[in-house]
DNA sequence: GGTTAAAGTGTATATTATACACTTATAAAC
DNA sequence: GTTTATAAGTGTATAATATACACTTTAACC
């Protein structure tokens, strides 16, 4: 099948980053206006190409780190796009990848540099290229990979309140959720550690703070556990 | 970020196909005895690079047409592999697909003259490259998309008994089902059309045949309705 | 006509999911 | 310091789904 390597058409390889966030109870993206070509003036993902001695994850990660000033990121692949013409100037194919992010952490600084910008997933704006398709797929992942890993964490900060968490999953599900079944569910998972201290700044009575225990939730997967939300 | 497309190198592109079929209550893969270098003599996927005016889907299809003899296969993209060194001869990343088909519509001839070989999960030799973590992702996608939608029939001839049905789904999570509790689930799901005629090949008392119906299933699925197994 | 072997079928129990409303704690206002 | 306002916190009954389990039927073969 493979007859030889020569005479093969090489090809640009780039990655584009669906990047997530949360937010006053709405997942965010992070945006980019373009002020360079092509399509300078428009939205995007942020990207950036594949060097020599990169894995397509090194390359989200770098391309994450120069926008946000984060490392250690969860990041997962979503999927190549491979239209001959989905970039006008040269044939390039992506593979796109999606970060789940603190909102908190990351450096307002780099990213205003870089007219990067949160966008409500409600209000995305037209993307250039097929970037709205990765918007599509990716958000489409996520609902999977939160539903049967306890992924969604990365978007909180490490100590949260169960209506946050809620809100999360209710922003990342688009559905409400019943409070008392949502807290049932969660206390019955028992990977969670409740703090003494509350968070006061939703409500009066305040609101108990929890943190993941991802040691408990590690062994519990080696006893054959399994996350299911 | 994208600086500028000038000076970014540029990487050839293959994608490689990891062909189930089911045979005798056994998953099984069509790995090829590369009589061809690099690894000449070691087993592999079958793949191909990348043509000027392909998608990945484009090339997957070309690639399996080529061995296969068939068109209109189910296949999906499973994820890419960047490695830099992941193929020794040139800097390549691969884009894996997996494809479902029916094991007895292949044409046996091309299969032969191309040195492929019908081999079960359980026996899968060493192969080149990355190819296993190929197949083990690609196994881990099938687990989750036979789940979730009506494909596993892609694997059977159209009619099929409900033994077969559940000797398959048994294969694809390797672990034993209720006969039972596999049929009352199938039929709660009615999507199938239980035809008059019998199987006889596999018992005296002879086993009905049953056709997915499509067009019944999508309707559903226009109403709401979501496949769940 | 008896034997054989896979196909076919139903019910009881356990588990999980859903629906639903009142009490509690605290800050702020008076 | 009493009242008020508001989100947090909590339990139970019912429905739906998943699981465990064993005997009867059919037709080919002898």
């Amino acid at each position: 099948m493979i007859n030889s390597y020569k005479g093969q058409t090489q090809m640009l390889v780039a990655v584009d980053c669906i990047i997530f966030g949360f937010h006053n109870d709405e997942l965010k993206l992070l945006l980019i206006k373009r002020d360079f070509e092509p399509e300078k003036g428009k939205w995007s993902l942020v990207g950036g190409f594949l060097q020599p001695n990169e894995t397509s994850d090194d390359a989200a990660n770098r391309v994450l780190a120069q926008l946000t000033g984060l490392n250690d990121v969860y990041l997962q692949q979503v999927s190549a796009f491979t239209k001959p013409n989905r970039d006008p100037v040269e044939r390039t194919i992506s593979i796109a990848y999606y970060a789940l992010i603190n909102i908190e952490d990351h450096n307002v600084e780099l990213r205003k540099k870089n007219s990067a910008h949160w966008v409500a997933l409600a209000d995305i704006p037209e993307l250039i290229f097929d970037h709205a398709e990765m918007v599509k797929m990716a958000i489409k992942e996520i609902r999977y990979k939160t539903s049967i890993q306890p992924v969604g964490f990365e978007l909180l900060p490490p100590r949260f309140t169960m209506r946050q968490l809620q809100k999360l999953y209710e922003a990342i599900y688009q559905e409400e959720i019943d409070k008392r079944n949502f807290t049932k569910k969660i206390n019955k998972l028992d990977i969670l550690v409740k703090l003494e201290e509350k968070d006061m700044s939703s409500s009066r009575k305040g609101s108990y703070l929890f943190e993941f225990d991802k040691e408990k939730y590690e062994a519990k997967v080696q006893n054959g556990f399994s996350f299911k939300l």
